[in-house]
DNA sequence: CGGGTCTTTGAAGATAGTCAATTTAGGTGG
DNA sequence: CCACCTAAATTGACTATCTTCAAAGACCCG
């Protein structure tokens, strides 16, 4: 009953949705034992992705939704002329692809930025238990609602926000993601490069630079290369919150 | 032929998705004359709205997504802090409300720019439709993709673009619209505001005024206020293709 | 240990923003 | 129908922010 198709160990390779940690963060949220179990038999689980790895790229056909185990994505599209912008940073428990649904193309790349870990879903398995899993399709479409909305929210980010603001938002919202997974939220590694920071921020990688060193030099944060400590996340959060409140006076109430 | 003939006529006040020329653009894509039918019941039609009213605001709750059978409207969000982001502009047969179904509260404002009617689409009784009208789920979900494909769309115009190619995509993105629904692409009237056009494209508006005028004065278009005529949108599709084309070709990479 | 990539920092330049004045349009009421 | 009034748009001059170009320093991985 346990057979485990492409077994190296066995057993263990097969990870159920039931078992993972990411159970309360990721697609099944709120299943009942029956239905968990009838997910399983639908994710082909823990594909291998090394970093600098494709997840897919654009053009591909889309068969399948990924969501992430272990590591960490970005995904990013370019314009005619080569211009390459960063739509997303996907952590655990976070869905890659929804875009490829549009006409069963992707339309991004999705690339590992560590050595990473994901479950693939099948869309046309996924679609056929949506009939009895109602549960199941109410949060896909919930999923899908929510990065329409986190994407409109970055679009207010590059269309009104300031330099600093715009760093100091993408480092609350890293902290605030980690937390939810149980991980320190006040001191983490970054996982991509001042230029993909840049390029998600719409901002110049000397920028990004600059700005990290001016939080610092502020006391909000201390930065060693991809390595960061917030010090003073009020205080970003203050940033992200009002720009128009003086940067330079800082009341603390 | 995009104008209801018999709107006037009291008979005519339920308007049939089965009737609707904005049927092949509008939600029911692709479905058998059944389907139609099923749909009709679902639907409460012909709310209008008058410019300037909110169909719905930011807050309240979502029960239905509406989709414009006539007029126009843009969808905005703001920062805590009061800035404003105006995050897409929704002309006939497109869908609006989509960012409600993340948590069932609405995310955003849509507010009528001109007198506009839409239809409404109670959210739970589509729903109960889906099982039946498997054609109809699958056409929604790739709704849903579309609009993050053209969200992010949006970030890649904010995050690289500069000013002249920012609003020339603008143009030619309303103009190609307006062609697939029989419109005259290369003339028409703008629905919103200078300060508008300005939110969505992260302009300000005197910018957005003054690269019209620039446009003008190169010969690729007729500004009279609201007023527009596309007099070479060759070039401003080269604009938006490739902003160095107009230079010598830089290869990179 | 070394080559290459990533990052930091400085100085100069460009793009869009801000402030302000003027013109034009569109709606309202006499 | 016209005159008025308010809101929207245009245009100019100046400024701020971010980018570009450049160089040097730090780290990582084989």
């Amino acid at each position: 009953m346990l057979d485990c198709q492409n077994c190296e160990k066995p057993q263990a390779l097969k990870i159920l949705c039931s078992n993972c940690s990411l159970r309360e963060l990721c697609l099944p949220v709120g299943l009942n034992p029956d239905e968990f179990e009838q997910l399983n038999t639908v994710i082909r689980q823990s594909r291998h992705i090394k970093k600098g790895e494709y997840l897919f790229r654009v053009g591909e056909e889309f068969t399948s939704l990924f969501a992430v185990r272990t590591g960490f994505f970005k995904t990013n599209i370019a314009s005619l002329d080569g211009r390459d912008q960063v739509t997303g940073f996907f952590m655990s428990g976070e869905l890659i692809g929804m875009d490829g649904l549009s006409n069963n193309v992707h339309s991004c790349n999705a690339v590992a930025l560590e050595d990473s870990e994901v479950c693939e879903l099948p869309f046309d398995r996924l679609e056929e238990l949506y009939g009895e899993i109602p549960t199941l399709q109410r949060h896909f479409i919930r999923l899908m609602s929510s990065e329409i909305v986190r994407d409109q929210n970055v679009m207010l980010l590059l269309g009104n926000m300031k330099s600093e603001e715009r760093l100091a938002a993408f480092l609350m919202n890293l902290s605030q993601r980690l937390r939810a997974r149980g991980f320190a939220s006040n001191e983490f590694i970054l996982r991509m490069s001042r230029e993909e920071i840049g390029s998600y921020l719409g901002l110049k990688l000397e920028t990004v630079s600059r700005t990290f060193s001016k939080f610092q030099q502020s006391g909000w944060i201390d930065v060693n290369h991809k390595h960061i400590r917030l010090t003073n996340p009020l205080e970003l959060n203050r940033l992200v919150a009002g720009s128009n409140s003086n940067t330079e006076t800082q009341e603390e109430e």
